[in-house]
DNA sequence: TACGTGTGGTAG
DNA sequence: ATCGCTACCACACGTA
């Protein structure tokens, strides 16, 4: 499989690799970069080491996990060194709360899988302080003795057969009883005989999919299976992985130079459930793939990229993706393998933490990583190669996954150029693409990020000319952008579209730390919601309050305020939507609660929300779904301290179900009055005594505040009570289009209808112009054979003697030519006046700047310390940097002028002859990518592209191998040059 | 002006 | 059958 890939990326691979292959550059063909091989070939390897080598061994970049220099290079180090932080706590802990506790659980490693009751962190607490281990992690070598679980899928446990498996009872009867209680009578799998863990395997392998949103496990069960919320969990998870692990020193400050690599998995989930079904065969290559749940009205979470090609998108619908695939082709479903992409996702990340070859690794989300690398004078690297570098390790170590890699030096042009790059290949976004419409006519305005489906929209609207990102970029100017999109979202495309980062973006690589951390804790669902009476809602209120509050004790913190929302059915949706067991069109609502203090109460804040729902009166069988947020959050330790001044000022007087251990901070500065409770206003509902509330005042404040503004109440009985403005409001809403209105996901009815996903005319006309990257690479593929042939001299690339013989006579020449070039005087006015004198310079025109009109050697009287010049400059950025522009200026019609061309070649001769072979290649190097570039955004030829394409075989490359041929002659590899 | 609440929108 | 999550930003509008 690697080699298919490998042949495969080979076929289709870019000018500079190719080229250079075919050139013999790279002799020794042991899958090292041929440009390593180069180096090591020619002379001056120190000096090679510190441009181009640099990037793969800088020592610098080693230290990326800590100052005391980490080795992190070992995979599983990162795991043991979190693990060992983890224990360290824990004995600590013991220390502190656990003397006093028999230690019943010595020696025992506990990992918990799953949701528990108790919950998670409570068992953690119990298994600690008497003495036990927990593990977080189920690892070959956590050598957990037990796990403790409430249930099992089939799938667990077959792989948890293994292990001691057991009912959480377990712990918590052991602890009651103040000894360790015999596992067996609490084992989960019941294995008392063989045939009964084989009975209850089968009973269990038709284990039914808990629908019920009134079963006590249904929030577990639709977790495990939901794509959603494991992506956000697993972003989650990825960030606090990264705060806790990153180096502070490695971020880069503001100003610095950066290259941004974004990687991204190509259709993740598909390629993982391709690569790992066993039941189902199938070919990524060949079939339409899809990854989904059901036949039928389920979500496509992932699909191949033949799947994209019959216009099938992720998220849409199985049966809508099954119509759109061509006669007698079948769309291949496969389940979701949640497990297995966690997995892959980890090796993802820690090889590019072992590339060892950024400063810093951002992530993104489970398949997603932005690499940045901090762009000094000593890392003079070659971008193209780190991306196959990336590419080739990720392939190679997940073992058949592909990523593309776009590579820019802002994140919005990354952004872009991985875009550009899938599938499957990589695309740098070079200088002169900056401000081309080459570039940016290769996107639609859907693709700046941060632009939706809903402002797409307003963008067509509003720019109705506007096809491309180009065409946008002229018409709308930041007045039109920022009144259409707001001021910061309209400033933030206008700069997108100049490739430059705002400073909301900019802040994921100059501040990840506060990026990063979470300022919020929330539960969502809005699927299998179906509710007759109040008490289910009650129920189930409280069942996400202990999962949230679950979560929040495992970051120590506490919430200080509480949102509610709840989807209502529309007005005249159906009872039951399209989707089976979805929400269908919903209005939402919500509500706001600060509690009196920082809280992490089961009881307190289940009550809050039970009477927050009574508030919004939205009738029981309507609700569609429901989200508690806890926003506001509270570091616990921070709060213990701060709250001691008040200490001496607090009455305590509290009910004893809502017993509040800690002391209690008064609400905001208002003198607390802890025994008001909130007048409910819930149409004589019942009042819920003894909570304690926010001032009186307050809260009279808030009960006026919500009768007007009860636009947000799904009830219609109050609307007398509103002010003009709003019934103003709402009758515009009304009439007006309360779709583009309100044009959230969860109103909008496209949600409902199967055609939401059809691609519009642009879109199909555009992915049908647009040639797929394996025929438009094949394309250069060939281009770069033939000329070849064309050009190649016949056998001579492989003819020893002929090269040494033509070299020999080059370099003579290129001597004499030197010699007489010293009098830089005399060329430039040669050359000026040829200009001058010939209408014919080579095409060029006014708007085609004369980049390239002088150059040559200049020979200081020091000899030993002489500088070429290029342009009339000396340093190799520079030089570098007026070569690209003046290759970028003569790609298109107005090829470079041959008398230019053979200037280039004298600078190229006495830069080997200075034993500068280095800048040699990266300019051979350069002028590969760029036209390896063009290649990809250009389906036509144009004379420029094609001359270079020329010059590179025959002037660059040739002159290289040349040198290379020297080497195998053992001819000595330095000249020593006398002037 | 500064802040609070409710809502819309987006990304993976 | 089917698993339509969730963190975070920005804005409009209201209040102190």
């Amino acid at each position: 499989m690697a080699d298919d890939i490998s042949k495969s990326s080979n076929q289709r691979s870019p000018l500079t690799t190719n080229y250079l292959r075919s050139e013999k550059i790279n002799v020794n063909d042991n899958n090292e970069e041929p440009f390593y091989n180069a180096s090591n070939r020619f002379t001056n390897q120190s000096y090679f080491n510190k441009n181009l080598d640099i990037v793969y061994e800088n020592p610098n970049l080693n230290i990326q996990n800590g100052t005391e220099k980490k080795d992190y290079s070992s995979r599983r180090t990162y795991f043991e060194d979190k693990a060992a932080k983890q224990a360290l706590s824990d004995s600590v802990r013991r220390e502190a709360y656990g003397k006093d506790k028999p230690q019943i659980f010595n020696n025992l490693i506990i990992y918990v899988n799953g949701y528990t009751n108790p919950d998670r962190s409570t068992l953690h607490d119990m298994v600690v302080l008497h003495g036990g281990h927990f593990s977080h992690y189920l690892t070959a070598k956590s050598k957990v003795t037990h796990i403790v679980a409430e249930n099992l899928s089939l799938k667990k446990r077959i792989e948890f057969a293994s292990y001691k498996v057991v009912l959480p009872k377990w712990l918590v009867s052991s602890v009651q009883a103040g000894k360790l209680l015999p596992w067996q009578e609490f084992s989960l799998l019941r294995t008392n005989t063989i045939g009964q863990t084989t009975l209850d395997i089968n009973r269990l392998k038709k284990q039914p999919q808990i629908t019920n949103c009134n079963d006590p496990d249904f929030i577990q069960n639709f977790f495990a299976n939901s794509r959603l919320h494991h992506l956000s969990t697993w972003k989650m998870e990825l960030r606090q992985q990264f705060l806790d692990s990153f180096n502070p020193v490695m971020i880069p400050k503001t100003g610095e130079q950066l290259t941004i690599f974004h990687v991204d998995f190509d259709c993740f989930f598909a390629t993982v459930a391709a690569l790992s079904s066993t039941t189902i065969k199938c070919d990524l290559n060949k079939e339409p793939i899809v990854v989904c749940h059901g036949s039928k009205s389920s979500d496509i979470a992932s699909c191949n990229y033949i799947a994209r090609q019959y216009g099938i998108k992720n998220g849409m619908w199985v049966s809508q993706a099954q119509k759109l695939c061509p006669k007698g082709v079948k769309l291949v479903c496969l389940p979701y393998e949640f497990d297995k992409i966690k997995e892959k996702s980890s090796i993802f990340y820690k090889t590019l933490q072992n590339l060892n070859m950024f400063n810093m690794i951002l992530p993104i989300s489970i398949d997603e990583a932005v690499c940045i690398l901090i762009r000094t004078s000593l890392n003079n690297h070659n971008d193209e190669l780190i991306c196959e570098r990336i590419r080739e390790a990720v392939f190679r170590d997940t073992e058949g996954c592909t990523v593309s890699v776009g590579c820019a030096d802002t994140l919005i042009l990354a952004r872009l150029s991985l875009k550009l790059a899938k599938p499957n290949g990589y695309f740098t976004c070079m200088k002169y693409m900056k401000d081309s419409p080459l570039f940016w006519e290769n996107f639609k305005n859907d693709d700046l990020p941060g632009i939706g489906r809903q402002l797409v929209s307003k963008l067509n609207t509003y720019y109705p000319r506007c096809n491309n990102l180009w065409q946008l970029r002229n018409d709308a100017s930041i007045e039109s952008l920022k009144a259409l999109l707001g001021n910061k979202l309209g400033s933030k495309v206008y700069n997108q579209l100049r490739g430059k980062d705002d400073d909301e973006a900019a802040k994921l690589i100059h501040d990840p730390i506060s990026t990063f951390e979470r300022k919020s804790l929330s539960i969502d669902i809005n699927w299998g919601i179906r509710f007759s009476k109040i008490e289910q809602v009650d129920t189930y209120l409280e069942r996400c309050v202990e999962y949230l509050i679950a979560k929040l004790k495992e970051m120590k913190k506490n919430t200080s305020q509480v949102t509610l929302k709840v989807m209502k059915r529309a007005k005249d949706a159906p009872i039951e939507p399209a989707k089976y067991l979805g929400m269908g069109q919903c209005d939402s609502f919500s509500r706001t609660n600060r509690l009196g203090i920082p809280s992490s109460l089961q009881g307190l804040i289940t009550t809050e929300l039970r009477n927050m729902f009574r508030s919004l009166s939205c009738p029981p069988a309507e609700v569609r779904g429901i989200a508690v947020h806890f926003t506001k959050l509270v570091d616990v330790a921070k709060y213990r301290q701060k709250r001691l001044p008040f200490q001496k000022n607090i009455i305590l007087n509290i009910n004893e179900t809502n017993k509040i251990n800690s002391p209690v901070t008064p609400f905001k500065d208002v003198v607390p009055d802890i025994n008001v409770t909130t007048p409910n206003r819930d149409n004589g509902g019942n009042l819920q005594t003894g909570i304690p509330k926010r001032p009186v005042k307050r809260v009279l404040f808030r009960e006026e505040h919500n009768n007007i503004s009860h636009k947000s109440s799904p009830d219609e009985y109050h609307s007398d009570l509103e002010s003009p403005r709003k019934k103003m409001q709402k009758m515009l809403d009304r009439t007006e289009s309360s779709v583009s209105k309100r044009p959230s996901i969860v109103n909008s009815p496209l949600r409902e209808i199967d055609t939401r996903y059809s691609p519009s005319k642009e879109e199909s006309s555009f992915l049908s112009d647009f040639p797929t990257r394996t025929a438009k690479e094949d394309i250069a593929y060939d281009t770069t054979q033939n000329s070849g042939e064309e050009y190649g001299n016949g056998g001579s690339f492989n003819n020893n003697v002929a090269n040494v013989n033509i070299e020999k006579n080059i370099y003579e020449h290129n001597n004499k030519r030197l010699l007489g070039l010293s009098n830089g005087d005399s060329i430039r006015d040669k050359i000026e006046s040829d200009e001058l004198s010939s209408q014919d310079t080579g095409g060029l025109t006014e708007n085609d700047p004369k980049i390239f009109t002088y150059g040559g050697l200049v020979n200081h009287d020091d000899e030993s310390n002489f500088k070429i010049m290029f342009q009339g400059i000396s340093g190799t950025e520079e030089i570098m940097d007026s070569y690209e522009n003046w290759i970028y200026s003569t790609l298109h019609d107005i090829p470079p002028s041959d008398r230019d061309l053979i200037i280039l070649e004298d600078f190229i001769w006495s830069l080997l002859r200075t034993g500068s072979i280095h800048t040699v290649i990266r300019m051979t190097q350069r002028l590969s990518s760029i036209l390896r570039n063009f290649s990809l955004i250009n389906k036509k030829n144009y004379n420029g592209n094609q001359k270079w394409e020329v010059v590179l075989i025959r002037k660059l490359i040739h002159i290289l191998n040349m040198h290379s041929n020297w080497d195998d002659e053992k001819l000595p590899t330095d000249f020593p040059i006398k002037y």
